[in-house]
DNA sequence: CTTGACTCTGGACCGTGATCCAGACTCTAG
DNA sequence: CTAGAGTCTGGATCACGGTCCAGAGTCAAG
């Protein structure tokens, strides 16, 4: 059972001791007790937490995000759980639709573009100075 | 030759007025002059460079990014122009395949969590909860 | 002339996720 | 005991790209 300050605990999890204060102020995560100094103590449970919280989010969870997760996950809600990640891969499948639109556009006037010669025969200009088609 | 109120300009190129006024005091589209009661008059100078803007953004383009291609249409310097659409390609392709990292993770996860029985048994928990192997 | 729509300015505020600060207090090694 | 490292609080600040507001002035139609 470990018992560790904050300091410990954002140095065994890679997130800063400002951030760990952070998502306290947010709810995200309470501190098992405090000294008679006022120092934060945290125990196993709460070390798991956090590294919970470092995992959602880089799977792409936003914090709101997480806070839902966590409680999904003390009511033990594979169903809830399993829909929540479905939605966020769909979310995260529509950013990815969205930039390659943006990258298909860039790209073809990447090639097209000789990268010298009159400003006029730049299609990258163009594409951003022409009047509208549709 | 048009000669715009502010209001004309946002609701011609679909930017909302107060969003205009933004751009001005970040010094990226000046009024062609003001009317002695102070309103801001446009012409189509102001309003072929907002519809640069726009579709700059559209392309993925800061604020910032837009202020420098700006710069660089009225230099007319295309090798410059080119090169900023390279490096806004790659910036591009580095967000892609880090949403594609994050979406090949939770594939896995919820391709393998069966959506309902013991939270134990959930993959998607426990990649969140689970110690480090790495 | 009146009315309603439009515009002006300066500044406050939003969400997201931190990050940093001052000034005070506490803990630990030597 | 002392020095240095760690921690506390509350609040300010950052980036980004706007959005909204009050209160005053202006414009255009009828």
């Amino acid at each position: 059972m470990s018992n560790l300050s904050i300091g410990q605990l954002a140095q065994r999890t890679g997130v800063a001791i400002d951030t760990v204060r952070y998502y306290e102020r947010n709810g995200l995560l309470q501190p098992a007790g405090r000294l008679a100094s006022g120092y934060r103590r945290y125990g196993d449970a709460e070390l798991k937490r956090l590294r919970f919280i470092r995992r959602a989010k880089a799977l792409g969870f936003s914090l709101e995000d997480v806070r839902a997760l966590l409680t999904l996950s003390e009511e033990r809600n594979v169903a809830k759980v399993k829909r929540a990640a479905q939605a966020k891969l769909a979310d995260i499948e529509a950013r990815i639709a969205e930039l390659e639109r943006v990258r298909g556009g860039l790209r073809t006037l990447i090639a097209a573009c000789p990268g010298h010669g009159r400003a006029e025969a730049c299609p990258i200009l163009n594409a951003l100075t022409d009047e509208e088609t549709h």
